[in-house]
Order: structure tokens, then C-alpha cells, then sequence
RNA sequence: GGCGCCAUCGUCUAGUGGUCCAGGACAUCAGGUUCUCAUCCUGAAAAUCGCGGGUUCAAGUCCCGCUGGCGCCGCCA
């Protein structure tokens, strides 16, 4: 049989960092199994629908490379695939159950008589155990809403079954419900899927990942200069883990190992740190073709835009996202602006006299400059002016950026140009003996 | 309150009865490399495995209880 499963988010918010990993399980598993994989908008609050989430579900899936094989905007046999557009459906559905007896009216609502002895229990595949609940914990619960939509106790099961999945993989906050869905299959006499429930991602106060607890949107992360790699790679480190250990490894790699057994059923704290660390070693294991690729797609209305490839090679060791570009980099595309403690920072005797120096053998070295004998040069003046090779360097990368750390000077200095450099010198000059 | 899920370094985790006085990664700290920063390398510190009982020759690993965290108990999902 052939192995299905879903995303089924509601549009009610922007999709958060905790749907995208829900996606990353549904796809790696459908992938594992050579099943397929299907997105099914459950729009069935009409007061908290919103329009623009629909979009922004589209697009993280788009952004994580997580294409779907069935849904609301592409179709498949067993559409339409938001709930919104399946009233009939349900409606039926529900007439079944009233025809059996199992359901009864409630304002204009309906609800369905669950069943009060005994017990339910499934197995499940995350911690592969047993979960059991007693039937009188389980309350007459409501299928259809007097506004005439499916509640998603009834619109989940009915799709579920309808659209042939096999295996439900959701948050471990539908434990609880789980349940009620299992009554319903058994009232239709249909065979429930097998479930997964996953472990809640959790927030910093360590209660379930949202919207209100803060949790930024998946989006947010491509806009800070995430990598989907990194992004992919450290979504899988939560709550899962490789059955080697290793830390870094591909979506591919993963599909290959995957498997339920590897998961930790307690909840998993979000920590963007070490997210961070990972993002940095995707961009530095990542080829400078491809970086500079990156980067130019990243940077929106940015002077260094199609002028990235000689200074890739300086920033890449030293940015862990995208964005830090930006301020690294800044000075090289405008004039800097200096700080008068910055320079009495590098504790510098007499700064203008060391600096009409340094402006004279700028000037009276041969050009093009190339950096061995720039060094050369300047380590040579350290000397003869006993200050240290730190101190006249450090000199240098403020004179011509305005702060004391930066990318290579040398070859800073050689993206700058010659003429630019001196110029801006000659600024840093006046800037200190006005000030 | 009822029901359920969970419980290993600050964080993410490995661990399926002995090879664990608990391993890895991030973060932290110290040192090395170095024109700054970063990278890279080395090292350190960091968990009496939530607590208490059992079972066993042997328990982080199994069982029970407690405590704590979280979730559900909605005509939200």
C-alpha cells in the first residue's frame, strides 16, 4: 500500500518555525517510503481565518524545498484539498452518523454520542508505545458548528480517511483527541492510520511553541539570512537524531536513515544559537561560486550587488548569516564615519604625525599596490617608529573604515583601490586634527 | 480538578541491564595560530542520569510511587 501523508496546517497566523519542522517529517518520511506527500489547508474557523497565512504556507514550503504532490493549489485526485470548499462532504458524513443513531443536536449544533465504557488505546510511532485512555474521559464532542463548518475533530478524520492517509504525523497535542478520531473511524467502520505523534517544540519559558510566546515566523529565518540547508539540518536535530550521531547531514542523507525509533518523545527547546553555529559551517563548507550565488540573491538593493566575488573569499569565514554581510562589509561600498575614542584607542603617541607618515609612504609606493609589499612596507615603519605591527595596522584599518575590526586589511585595501585608500587617509587626517 | 505526554551537562542529544565514576555537539572559559575579527587547532569546566522505593549478581537503562514541566478537557486547531 501506498504510503501517504499530510501537512495540514490552518491559515490562521503566519506559519511558524514548528510547522515547518512538522513538514520536514511528513516530507523525509513520504520520501522514505516512496510515498507521497499532501498539503491540506484545514480552514474551518472562519473568525480566525487569514488570507495572507495561505500564502506564506505556500511559500516556506516553497523556500525548504518540501514540494508537495497534492494540494490546495495544485490539485490531486482526492480534492479539493481545503476544507473550506468540502461542506458537502462532511455534511454527508455526518448524516451518516445521524442515520446510525450517534449523533445528536446541540443549539444547531452537531454533536457526536461517544462511547463511555471501556477504553481506546493505539500504538504509537514516536516512542513506539501503547497510548490508552478510559471512554468516560471522552465527552459528546461537537462534528458539525452551527455556522455549518466541520469542527477539525470531524473535517480531520473524514479527509484522513478520504484521501487515503496511512500515517498522521501531528503534534503531541492531539494526544488527547486522539481518541474521539479513533471513535469516529470505528463508528464508520473505517481503519484509522497509523499515528505519530511528535514532541512539542518549546519556547524559551518552555511552553509550547507560538505565535504569543514569541516564536518567529519560518520566513523570518530566510529573511535573516538562514540557509534552508542550515535551517533543514538543525530542524532535524530536534526531537530526532542521526542513528550515527553525526550532527551535519543532508535532507537526502536523512530520507536515507530515517526512521520513528530515533526519536526523543520529550519536548525540544529551539535555540537559535547553535542554529546559528550551523548556518555558519553551511556557508563555510559552501563552495564560493555558490556563496556569492547566495548572496546576491539575499541582498536586495545593496551597492556590492554583482560586485561579490573578490570579496566572498574575505567574509566567508566570517559571517554566520547572510545578513551579517551588511555591517562587515559596509565600509568598503561607503565612506566610513570615525570615532574620535576609536582612535585614541589604538594609544598612539602622536596620531598625526604617525599618520602623515603612513600617508607618505602610501603615496610613495609604487602602484598597482599588491599586499606582500604593502605589509612589508608598513611593518617596516612599525619599526622604525616603535610602535607595534598591531598598533600600524590597526592605525590603518580605522584610517581607512572607521572601525577596529574588518575584513583583511591588504586585501580590503585592494577592493578599495589605491586612490580610494589615500583619500581616505587623508580624511581620517583631517578628521583627527579637527576634532 | 480529570485525563494524557514527558523527565540525562545551561541548550540539542547519545544511551534500549554490565564495555557509563555517562559520550558527542552548541554555548562558556583558557591557550595556540594571526594585521583586527573570524576561521582553524588544543585543552578545561559542565549531568550525584528530577526524587524515593523496588526487581536484579548488576539500573541512566525495567517496575511502582512522588514531584515537576507541558498538553488537552472550546460550536480553536
Amino acid at each position: 500500500m501506498e504510503v501517504r501523508v499530510r501537512l495540514a496546517p490552518s491559515p490562521t497566523g503566519s506559519p511558524h518555525i514548528g510547522t515547518a519542522w512538522q513538514a520536514l517529517f511528513d516530507y523525509v518520511f513520504a520520501k522514505k517510503m516512496s510515498g507521497k506527500f499532501i498539503l491540506r489547508l484545514e480552514d474551518t474557523d472562519q473568525a480566525r481565518y487569514v488570507p495572507e497565512s495561505e500564502k506564506e504556507i505556500y511559500e516556506t514550503l516553497k523556500w525548504l524545498g518540501f514540494e508537495y504532490d497534492e494540494g490546495p493549489n495544485i490539485g490531486g485526485q482526492f480534492g479539493p484539498y481545503k476544507q473550506s470548499e468540502r461542506l458537502e462532504i462532511y455534511k454527508k458524513y455526518a448524516e451518516e452518523l445521524k442515520e446510525k443513531n450517534l449523533t445528536l443536536e446541540d443549539e444547531g449544533a452537531i454533536r457526536f454520542k461517544t462511547k463511555k465504557i471501556g477504553e481506546t488505546k493505539w500504538h504509537d510511532l514516536v516512542g513506539d508505545k501503547d497510548i490508552i485512555f478510559p471512554n468516560n474521559t471522552q465527552e459528546d464532542f461537537v462534528i458539525i458548528k452551527s455556522d455549518s463548518y466541520p469542527t477539525y475533530n470531524f473535517a480531520n478524520v473524514v479527509d484522513d480517511h478520504l484521501m487515503e492517509i496511512t500515517h498522521v504525523i501531528r503534534g503531541n497535542e492531539f494526544i488527547s483527541s486522539t481518541p474521539k478520531h479513533l471513535m469516529l473511524y470505528q463508528a464508520f467502520g473505517w481503519t484509522p492510520p497509523q499515528f505519530a505523534h511528535l514532541p512539542v517544540l518549546v519556547g524559551a519559558d518552555r511552553a509550547k511553541l507560538s505565535k504569543r510566546h514569541g516564536a518567529k515566523g519560518a520566513l523570518e529565518y530566510k529573511k535573516d539570512g538562514y540557509l534552508k540547508e542550515a535551517i533543514i539540518n538543525f530542524l532535524a536535530l530536534l526531537g530526532w537524531s542521526h542513528p550515527e550521531e553525526k550532527e551535519i547531514f543532508s535532507l537526502e542523507e536523512m530520507i536515507k536513515v530515517f526512521d520513528f525509533k530515533q526519536f526523543n518523545p520529550s519536548s525540544a527547546f529551539f535555540d537559535e544559537t547553535k542554529l546559528e553555529w550551523l548556518n555558519g559551517e553551511y556557508i563555510r563548507n559552501m563552495s564560493n561560486e555558490e556563496l556569492e550565488k547566495r548572496l546576491d540573491d539575499f541582498l536586495v538593493d545593496h551597492p556590492a550587488k554583482g560586485k561579490l566575488k573578490s570579496v566572498i573569499p574575505l567574509v566567508k569565514d566570517r559571517i554566520k548569516k547572510l545578513s551579517d554581510f551588511v555591517p562587515l562589509t559596509d565600509f568598503l561600498w561607503e565612506s566610513p564615519e570615525y570615532d574620535r575614542e576609536i582612535f585614541e584607542s589604538l594609544k598612539i603617541q602622536d596620531l598625526r604625525l604617525m599618520m602623515d607618515k603612513v600617508i607618505q609612504e602610501l603615496e610613495n609606493m609604487q602602484k598597482p599596490w599588491n599586499a606582500k609589499n604593502f605589509e612589508q612596507v608598513f611593518r617596516k615603519l612599525a619599526e622604525q617608529e616603535k610602535i607595534s605591527v598591531t598598533q600600524m595596522f590597526q592605525l590603518l584599518r580605522v584610517a581607512i573604515s572607521g572601525q577596529l575590526v574588518t575584513p583583511p586589511l591588504f586585501e580590503s585595501i585592494q577592493i578599495l583601490k589605491e586612490e580610494e585608500t589615500i583619500n581616505r587617509v587623508k580624511e581620517a587626517i583631517g578628521f583627527v586634527t579637527s576634532s
